[in-house]
Order: C-alpha cells, then structure tokens, then sequence
DNA sequence: GTGGTCTAGACCACC
DNA sequence: GTGGTCTAGACCACC
C-alpha cells in the first residue's frame, strides 16, 4: 500500500491519510485482517509526526475500520462495503458544512432519505 | 431539460426520474426559479405514468428540492450545493441498507464524521 | 443468603429478586458453585408465586449469572466481577429507556466508550 | 466549577478530567449553555498540558455531551440523565475490560439486558 | 516493538 | 481569544 501527503491540499494531513485508508478498503486494496503499517514507520516513511498518523488511525477506530492495540499494531477489520458507506458519509458531512448546515440538519437530509 | 428513462435498470422509474432532476441541479443545469415541466406533460412525453412522475417530484419536494404547488407547476428551490448534498445522503442510505445497517446505524456512520 | 421484597418498591417481584442476587454475587456474598434455594422453597418462604420466583431465576441464567437444570437445582456459576458487570448494564438500559432512547441508541452510548 | 487530578489515580489524567465533568453534569452542577473552562486557561490552573485537557474535552464532544468550537469555547449541551448514562456506559466497559471481555462480549451484556 | 499518554511549543483559522 | 493541527520528544504498558 501506498499513501501520498499532497501539501496543496487544504484538508488536515490526517484526514488526507484517513481518507486514502477508506478508499483503499473501499476498493478492496485492503481487507479484513489487512496490517497498517505501525505508526512510528508510516510517520517515518511519509515524513511527517507520528502524531499525525495516529489521529488518522485513531478516526478509522471509531469508524469501526480497523482495530488498533497496544504490542500488536493496526489491523483492517472492516469490508469494502462499510468502508464506502462511512467514505460517503464523510463526504455528506463535509459538503453540508460548506454549506453552512447545522449538524441537526445534516442529520436531517439522511433522516429523508431512510 | 432533458429525462430518460431506462427500462433496463433495476431502479423504480420514479427514482430514475428523481435522480436525474437531483444531478441536473447538483452539476447547475437547473438552478432556483426554474419550473421543472407540468406532471401531466413529462408523463405524456415520456410514456409513464401520471402518478409516476407525481412520486418523483414529491421525492425532491420532501428533500426541499423543488416545491410543488397547484396551479403554480413545480419551481426548482434549492441550489446545487444542496442538490448535491442531498444525492450523497440518499447513496448514503442506500449503500448502508445494501450492508444490512439498521436506520439508527446509518445515522450512525453520519455522526461518527461530524 | 436472605431476601426480601419491597411492596412499596416499584419495580416487578421478580426484579428485584434478581437485583438481590445480582448483588450478593457482585459483593461476593455468594460466589461460583454456591447454590440457589429451589425455587418452590424461596417462593415458599417469601410468600410470592412460584412463577415470579422462576423469572428472576431465567433472568439471571440469561445473564449468565447462574445455571438452572431439572433436577439439581440453580447454581452460581459467574463470580462478583461479572455480575457487577451485568448490574451495571442494566442500569445503562434503565437509565437509558428513562431518557426516551432507542435501543440502538443505548448500544451506542457503550460503543462510544469501547 | 473545581477540578482535580489526582496523580496516584492509575485513570490517565484526560479520563479523570472527564469523569469529573461527566458527573458535574450528572449530578446538575453542570447543565445545557454552561461554559467550560478554555482549554488553555483549565490547562493552566490544574498545571497540566492543554492537549491532555483537549483530549478530555474531545471526548466528551464525542459522547454528545458537550460543544465545542473555534473562537467559540467549550458549552455543555446535554443534560444530566445523558451525563449519568454515559458515565455508566464508561464504567460497563471498564469493569467488563477489567475482566477480560472482548468488546463484543461487553456489547452483548447489554443487549441482554434490552 | 507496538500503541497510549503526556509535555512543550508553534502557527493557523475562525470569532 | 478560541479551538484545530502539527511537530519533536519522552516514558510507560502490553506483547
């Protein structure tokens, strides 16, 4: 697996990250059981703080993609389906904020749609 | 304006139809102010049925997308930021219903990301 | 082990009878392997229906608190820390339902904390 | 409001922070429109470092119990029944982790209890 | 060796 | 002035 850092990018570094993760479980490029690689090496390899790499990490965790654990690393845990589905709704949430909706009315155009 | 419908995909007509009319606004085709055509006359120019096109036009109207009165024909409200918003929550929904998700769990994947 | 009910308590006979137990074995007062009166007695001695005694039994079995088998009566089978667990779970649910939120809801307000 | 960290609490110090806000609005000391202290100024008079206070307080955003904001400050949002759920959804997944359980097992004893 | 937490300090975006 | 993000570096807990 490859990540790139685009520094034009006006997105945060590690929501850049995050977001490649989701795409590349998403596509199938990495699946149940897949291995991150450790922090320390992503953050050494991308060259930037390894702080940065665990709050990308950290945000998949609550997405319920992967799962992260102390002496054992940072393993793929959901599938491409999921991995869409919470990719997509980053991208509701992104696009209603820039628009100037209200959390409750984010919620609100999905409530119509269920 | 221009609709099509395909009797190959496996999606309602009505949806077809919605989804047409929500990527006309979402790329800027149709803005705010514009009438979309009479009910009775895209069901004639399309060969479905009246209430067909009255289902999709409801659709948009619930979403705040156009606003339907009588006499008055159907008025494009929203601007295609919204268009846009709303055609991402609804493959929201679709996508987690397609994984088995629960209404509470889709909205769930929405507000992990706010 | 003594129980004992509360009339003036508004929860059902049978929970609170539960909730006793729960205790005890939570508090240590009763651990693995202990056994349980034989539900005709402590209905008997409590002056309650055989049936509402067998509820709180079923209840506690469903937990994994204890285990009931025709014939050689209800055995502790979880030790203090686990139905400390169980106790506390509850109370998620109770509290939760008081404020009105859905099942699912509950579920998440744990999730969040995982 | 008061708050303390106890340095001999094995609880890390962010986990301590929002316990004690958890239960300040739990037991109604805190309630919904509520300032919290700015991350820097509470930072500063427990002597602590202010992204050990932004992890406390992102925490509890998470759970929905407060609102934060750039330029904005830190409100309290929920009210006390939520507070008190939270704090006895935290203390299922400490006790239950204490023992050893999986994060399905420890979802599980509350689904039982649905 | 791996993540978990904490510190110290910087610059930026939004109010 | 407020939070949001990033860096550099430390020590600890669990494997």
């Amino acid at each position: 697996m490859l990540f790139a850092i685009d520094p034009r990018d006006r997105q945060p570094i590690y929501r850049q990250l995050a977001g490649q993760i989701r795409r590349a479980v998403g596509e199938g490029r990495l699946g149940p059981g897949d291995r991150l690689p450790a922090v320390r090496q992503l953050a050494q390899s991308l060259d930037i703080n390894l702080h940065t790499v665990r709050q990308a990490y950290a945000e998949l965790q609550r997405e319920g993609l992967v799962d992260m654990r102390r002496g054992r690393g940072v393993t793929v845990v959901a599938s491409g389906p999921m991995a869409r589905v919470n990719e997509l709704a980053r991208q509701v949430v992104e696009e209603g904020r820039r628009l100037g909706l209200s959390e409750a009315q984010i919620i609100r155009t999905v409530e119509v749609q269920l």
